[in-house]
RNA sequence: GGCGGAGUAGCUCAGUCGGUUAGAGCAGCGGAAUCAUAAUCCGCGUGUCCGGGGUUCGAAUCCCUGCUCCGCUACCA
C-alpha cells in the first residue's frame, strides 16, 4: 500500500521460425509466476513477452510456405499468443518486432549511434557459403570447403556496418565484476567473464538487402537491414516506450529481470549491455539464465513420435498442475529432467494428497457438522496459535525465497505448512471432537481452513485458475493472506475436488516384483478371459540396450500389421544382435507403458525359472502376425 | 586442451565463511486412524557426503590430486 514498487520482467522474444515448445513455455511461465507474485505483493508490474520476427530464417520459412513474410509472422505470432492463453500467461504486452513503433524506435537508436560514431562502415572480403548463407573464417573451413555443405565458398567483398562493441570490453568486465547480481546464476557470470577473456570484436549489425530484405532498414543506408539480434534485443526498451514515451520508459526501466535460457547468454550478457552502454541506457538489474528441461535422457529414435511432449500434459491434466510441476521441480539455473512419471508423482503427493485432500476434508467436516457455515475461531489454544503464527510468517518466508529465485524452495515451504495443517487435523481429530465439544471442533476447523486459505493464496501465482476457484468457496474479507480474513458464520460454498488423483501411473514395469505376491493362487479363468490377451507372432527387427539399465532392451518388432517398439527386461540373457530376426510371441493389446522414459507397446513372452530365461519362439518359420492361442 | 559448474539416502534436492549423532520431500517397510481424493498421521535410514592425499583438536564443508557428468571455449598448430 505504501510506496508502490515497480517490477519489470521480460522473457526473450521468441523467434517465430518454429512452434512454441517446452523451453519457450517454461521461461514464460517463470516470468508469469514472478509477475503474479509481485502483483500480489502490491507492486506495479509490467511483464513483457513477444516474438522476434525478422531475419533470414523467417524470410525462408515464408518462401517455403509461399506467403509474404508478414503473413508468416502473423500466423506464428498467433500460435504463441494462443499457447500463452492456454498457459494462463498474464503478460502486459505482447511484443512484435514488426510493429511500427518498434521499427521506428530501433531506427532512432541506430541513427543516434551512427551520429555518435558508434557505428562505422567497413568493407571486407570473406568466404561466403551460399548454402549456409553465412561467412566462414579460413579457420572454420575444412580443406577450403564449407563444413556443412562441403562446397567451396565464394570469396566475396561486401560492405557492412559495425557496432564498436570492442571498445566496451573493459568497461563490461568491470561492470560485471562490480555488480555481482547482474548476471545470474554465478556460473553463467563466470562463463561470460571467460568469454570476455578473449578479444571482443566489433559486431556486424547490418545485412545487405541483396541477401536479406526482411528486416528493419538502416536509417542511414537504405540498402541494408538491421541484424536481427540488434533489432530484437532492443525490444526490452522499445516495449515500454523508449524513444516514444520517456515517462513510461522511466517508470519501468531498468528491468528487474531479463529471464533467458542458457543458450542465449552471450547475446544478452555481451551484445546487449554494450549496446545499452553505447546508447546511454542504464543497465537492467539482473539477467537470469535458467537451465533446460531434459526430456527423456535416453533419446528415442526420431522415427517414433511417441515421446511424451510436455505441453501435451496440459491437455491431459490441466494447466495448473503442469505449471506447478515446472516451477516446483526445477532448481533455477540447473537443468532438470522432465518425465510424465515425475509429474504424476508430484501431482499426486503434493496436489492431490496433501493440498487438495486437506481442502476436501475441511470442507466435508464443515458441511456435515456446521451446516456449511464457517465455524467460530474463538479462544485459540497453543496449537491453534502455532498454526496461526506459522501462517502469518509464511508470506514473508516465501517472499524471501522468491526474491532469491529459489522458487522450488518457496513452494516446498508452502507445502510443508500444508502438511503441518494435516498433522494438526490428525492431532485434534475434529470428527471425534465434534461429538463432545462442538465449539472446540469448530475452532479446529476454523484454524485449519484459515491456514489452508493462506497457503492457497500463496500458491495462486503458480496455479492461478485452480487456486482462484478453491478460494472462491471460502468467505474471505480481503484478497490478501492475513490471518482472520476468513469470516465465521458465513457460508462455505460447494466444494469440488480440486486435483483428482491420477491413477494410472505411466510406467508400471515391475514385471518380477509381483512374484512374491500370491502368484500360486489357483484362480481359474474362462477362455474368454484368456483371449482378452491378444497374442501373436512377431519378428524382431532391431534391438538395442537401454542405456543406464542392466536388464532392458529396446526392440522394434514387426507384428504383421505394424512395426512397434517394446521394452523387454531380457538384456541379462540375450545380446541385442542375437535377437534380430527371431520370431517371438508378443502380447499386442497391452496398455502402453513408459519404462525408463521409453514407451513400450506390448510385451514379449519368455519362460523363466530361477536364473534361466528363454524366449518363447516358434519352432518353424511362420509369418509375423500369426495368432497364438 | 583451457576455464567454470556439478558429483550428499533408491529418486529429486537442501546443507558447505570447518564444530553436537549429515537433513527434507517422494518412494519402501511396519503401525494408527477412518473426516477426506485407498487420501491422512505415527515410527523405521549401517548414506564410503565421487575416490585418494593433506591442513586441523575437528572437514561433506578448506588445500592438492584423480575419476565421472555437464556447460562455455579452443583445437590437434
Amino acid at each position: 500500500m505504501n510506496s508502490t514498487k515497480t517490477f519489470y520482467v521480460t522473457t526473450p522474444i521468441y523467434y517465430v521460425n518454429g512452434m512454441p515448445h517446452i523451453g519457450h513455455a517454461y521461461t514464460t511461465i517463470l516470468a508469469d509466476v514472478l509477475a503474479r507474485y509481485h502483483r500480489a505483493q502490491g507492486d506495479d508490474v509490467f511483464f513483457l513477452t513477444g516474438v522476434d520476427e525478422h531475419g533470414q530464417k523467417i524470410q525462408q520459412a515464408a518462401e517455403d510456405a509461399g506467403v509474404e513474410p508478414q503473413e508468416q509472422c502473423d500466423r506464428m505470432a498467433l500460435h504463441f499468443k494462443n499457447a500463452w492463453e492456454k498457459l494462463e500467461i498474464s503478460y502486459d504486452f505482447f511484443m512484435r518486432t514488426t510493429a511500427d513503433f518498434h521499427k521506428k524506435a530501433v531506427q532512432d537508436v541506430l541513427q543516434d549511434l551512427w551520429d555518435k560514431g558508434e557505428i562505422y562502415e567497413h568493407e571486407y572480403g570473406g568466404y561466403y557459403c551460399v548454402g549456409c548463407e553465412r561467412f566462414y573464417t579460413t579457420k572454420e573451413l575444412v580443406d577450403g570447403k564449407c563444413p556443412q555443405h562441403l562446397k567451396k565458398p565464394e570469396f566475396i567483398k561486401e560492405k557492412n556496418y559495425f557496432f564498436r562493441m570492442s571498445k566496451y570490453q573493459e568497461w563490461l568486465v568491470n561492470y560485471i565484476n562490480e555488480n555481482p547480481g547482474f548476471i545470474q546464476p554465478e556460473s553463467r557470470k563466470n562463463e561470460v567473464l571467460g568469454f570476455l577473456n578473449g578479444a571482443l570484436e566489433d559486431l556486424c549489425i547490418s545485412r545487405p538487402k541483396s541477401r536479406l530484405s526482411w528486416g528493419i532498414e538502416l536509417p542511414f543506408d537504405k540498402d541494408f537491414v538491421t541484424y536481427v539480434w540488434f533489432d530484437a534485443l532492443l525490444n526490452y526498451v522499445t516495449g515500454i516506450g523508449y524513444k516514444q514515451d520517456e515517462d513510461r520508459f522511466d517508470k519501468w526501466w531498468p528491468a528487474d529481470y531479463h529471464l533467458i535460457g542458457k543458450d542465449i547468454v552471450t547475446t544478452h550478457c555481451v551484445y546487449w549491455p554494450t549496446m545499452m552502454k553505447a546508447a546511454g541506457i542504464p543497465m537492467p538489474k539482473t539477467i537470469f539464465a535458467h537451465g533446460w528441461w531434459m526430456v527423456d535422457a535416453t533419446k528415442m529414435s526420431k522415427s517414433l513420435q511417441n515421446i511424451v511432449k510436455p505441453l501435451d500434459l496440459v491437455d491431459k491434466y490441466g494447466v495448473d498442475p503442469v505449471r506447478y510441476y515446472l516451477i516446483r521441480d526445477m532448481v533455477l539455473g540447473q537443468d532438470a529432467n522432465f518425465s510424465e512419471e515425475m509429474f504424476i508423482k508430484r501431482y499426486n503427493s503434493d496436489l492431490a494428497n496433501d493440498f487438495g485432500n486437506l481442502a476436501s476434508r475441511i470442507a466435508t467436516l464443515i458441511r456435515k457438522n456446521f451446516g456449511n457455515n464457517i465455524p467460530k475461531g474463538n479462544n485459540p489454544g497453543l496449537d491453534e496459535r502455532e498454526i496461526q503464527t506459522n501462517g502469518e510468517k509464511l508470506p514473508k518466508e516465501v517472499q524471501k525465497l522468491i526474491s532469491e529465485m529459489r522458487l522450488n524452495e518457496a513452494i516446498e515451504t508452502i507445502l510443508s505448512y500444508v502438511r503441518s495443517i494435516n498433522r494438526y487435523m490428525e492431532m485434534k481429530a475434529p470428527w471425534k471432537l465434534v461429538k463432545t465439544d462442538h465449539e472446540k471442533a469448530g475452532l479446529v476447523l476454523y484454524t485449519a481452513a484459515q491456514g489452508f486459505c493462506i497457503a492457497a493464496k500463496l500458491l495462486e501465482p503458480v496455479m492461478p485458475g485452480k487456486i482462484c476457484s478453491v478460494l472462491s468457496i471460502f468467505p474471505l474479507k480481503s484478497e490478501n493472506e492475513s490471518w482472520g480474513n476468513l469470516i465465521s458464520g458465513e457460508e462455505l460454498k460447494e466444494f469440488q475436488i480440486l486435483f483428482p488423483r491420477i491413477q494410472a501411473a505411466p510406467d508400471k514395469p515391475a514385471p518380477e516384483k509381483n512374484m512374491k505376491t500370491d502368484e500360486d493362487s489357483l484362480n481359474l479363468i474362462s477362455i474368454d478371459e484368456f483371449f482378452k490377451a491378444k497374442l501373436i507372432t512377431a519378428k524382431i527387427l532391431e534391438a538395442e540396450k537401454v542405456l543406464g539399465t542392466s536388464k532392458l532392451l529396446k526392440l522394434q518388432i514387426d507384428t504383421g500389421s505394424d512395426t512397434r517398439q517394446i521394452v523387454a527386461g531380457i538384456a541379462e540373457y540375450y545380446a541385442p544382435e542375437q535377437l534380430i530376426g527371431k520370431t517371438i510371441v508378443a502380447v499386442v493389446n497391452l496398455q502402453p507403458a513408459v519404462i525408463r522414459g521409453i514407451e513400450s507397446n506390448g510385451m514379449l513372452l519368455a519362460a523363466k525359472k530361477g536364473k534361466q530365461l528363454q524366449l518363447i519362439t516358434t519352432s518353424d518359420s511362420i509369418e509375423p502376425g500369426a495368432s497364438v492361442g
